[in-house]
Formats: C-alpha cells, sequence, structure tokens
DNA sequence: GACCAGGTCCTTG
DNA sequence: CAAGGACATGGT
C-alpha cells in the first residue's frame, strides 16, 4: 500500500469535504437502488429517474414484481436508458438471485458483507460496481465504489495505482462507515462532473499533485 | 454529426 | 491477460 498515494486520498477526501459538504445521493428503498444500479451502467442518471418512472407506473418498481412479469414490458419502461434489452434480462437475473436464490430482502439483508458481494457478483450482468453500489447505497455497508470517475480523478491527482487497488486505498482512508463511503464517492462524481472531462483533467484545483 | 454517459460480458490475439 | 467490440437511447 503505497504511502503517497494513500496521502494524497486523505488530501482530496478532506478538499471534496470541505468543498461540497453534505450531498443527497441515491436515496431510496433496496428495490429502488438495486434497480437503479443496474439501469445506471453505461448511463446518465436524469434517464434512469424517467425508467424508475414509467416502471412504477406499471407496477413494475419492485423486483418481485420484475420476476414474474412480461419482460417486453420492463424492456419498454426501461427503453430511455439505452442497452434496454440487456438491461431488462439483468434486472430479471437480479430478481431471481433476491427473491429465490437469497429467499427476499430480509434474508438478504441479514446477510455478512462479503457473502452478499459474492452473490451480487454471481449474477450475470453485475460487475463490481453495480455490486458495490447496492452494497453501499442499499444495503448500507461500508464498501467503497469505483466507478469511471474515481479512476479519472485519482490520476488527476497523481495517483498511480492500477484501478483494482483503489477500493482497498480508499477504504483503508476511510471511516469504516457507508456513510463516509457514499459521501466521498458521490463527492468525486460531482467533482468529476464539473472538472475532468473523459480525456483531459483541466482544473484540479484541490490537491496539489506534486505532493 | 460526433461524442459521451455513475459497466459488463464476450471474443481475439 | 490486455485490448477491442457489442449492447442502444438520449443529451450536448
Amino acid at each position: 500500500m503505497s504511502a503517497s498515494s494513500s496521502f494524497k486520498i486523505r488530501q482530496l477526501v478532506q478538499a471534496l469535504e470541505s468543498r461540497y459538504g453534505k450531498i443527497p445521493w441515491w436515496p431510496g428503498d433496496y428495490d429502488e437502488v438495486m434497480i437503479g444500479a443496474i439501469l445506471t451502467q453505461q448511463t446518465r442518471w436524469a434517464n434512469v429517474t424517467k425508467a424508475l418512472d414509467e416502471l412504477r407506473r406499471r407496477d413494475l418498481s419492485t423486483l418481485a414484481a420484475i420476476r414474474v412479469a412480461d419482460i417486453r414490458g420492463i424492456e419498454e419502461a426501461i427503453r430511455c436508458t439505452g442497452f434496454y434489452r440487456m438491461k431488462a434480462q439483468r434486472l430479471k437475473n437480479l430478481a431471481v438471485f433476491v427473491e429465490v436464490t437469497c429467499g427476499g430482502i430480509d434474508m438478504m439483508a441479514a446477510m455478512s458483507t462479503p457473502a452478499l458481494r459474492e452473490g451480487l457478483l454471481s449474477v450475470h450482468g453485475i460487475g463490481e460496481e453495480t455490486a458495490d453500489s447496492i452494497l453501499c447505497y442499499g444495503f448500507s455497508r461500508p464498501c467503497f465504489v469505483i466507478d469511471a470517475y474515481t479512476d479519472r480523478v485519482v490520476r488527476c491527482i497523481g495517483v498511480t495505482e492500477p484501478r483494482n487497488r483503489l477500493k482497498p486505498l480508499f477504504e483503508h482512508v476511510l471511516p469504516k462507515t457507508d456513510e463516509a463511503c457514499r459521501q466521498t464517492h458521490a463527492h468525486i462524481v460531482e467533482y468529476a462532473k464539473e472538472f475532468c472531462g473523459k480525456n483531459r483533467c483541466d482544473a484540479c484545483i484541490l490537491v496539489n499533485s506534486n505532493g
């Protein structure tokens, strides 16, 4: 574990905290967070909220409902998020995992974080980011989400660890609470949208990258 | 019209 | 194992 990377990330976390303070991010019940986590894959959140509204309108806003619904109706409801065919199938897969494999939300909530993470990752269509989002924002576990924005922002402040080292790095630096994980991740996304384009970071104002 | 969005899986070399 | 492509609609 690189000491200088830890230091830079500590600086980043503090600078973001003082810049943005407390911001609400991804409120909602278990079902909404899990469904949203699939729908937001490679997709803007604004389009996800439209799809969530449409799902609610069709009484498809729970995984229990999604599990038994005609997949075409799900596809129609979520079309505006793109990749809608694939995502409809992924929602079905997740619904089977939750309702059948686990035996319902309550059983899921009683699982240990490692067991729940492993289970989620076994679902076809759920990768690390989606699993960790569900763990952190849905099940309030102290689990830090690494996404494209996180990757971009840490490069911007001079951290060179490979992407697969970032999660343990952040979890080492942050307090072991879901609140810390969700706030910092939300901050990073806000900052990235404001200052870090895909192939540039022309306003890295938070942390001196020579540190 | 080009480019990108809070990824994941599959196929190639 | 890295790199590239497919999935698809909607906003800037």
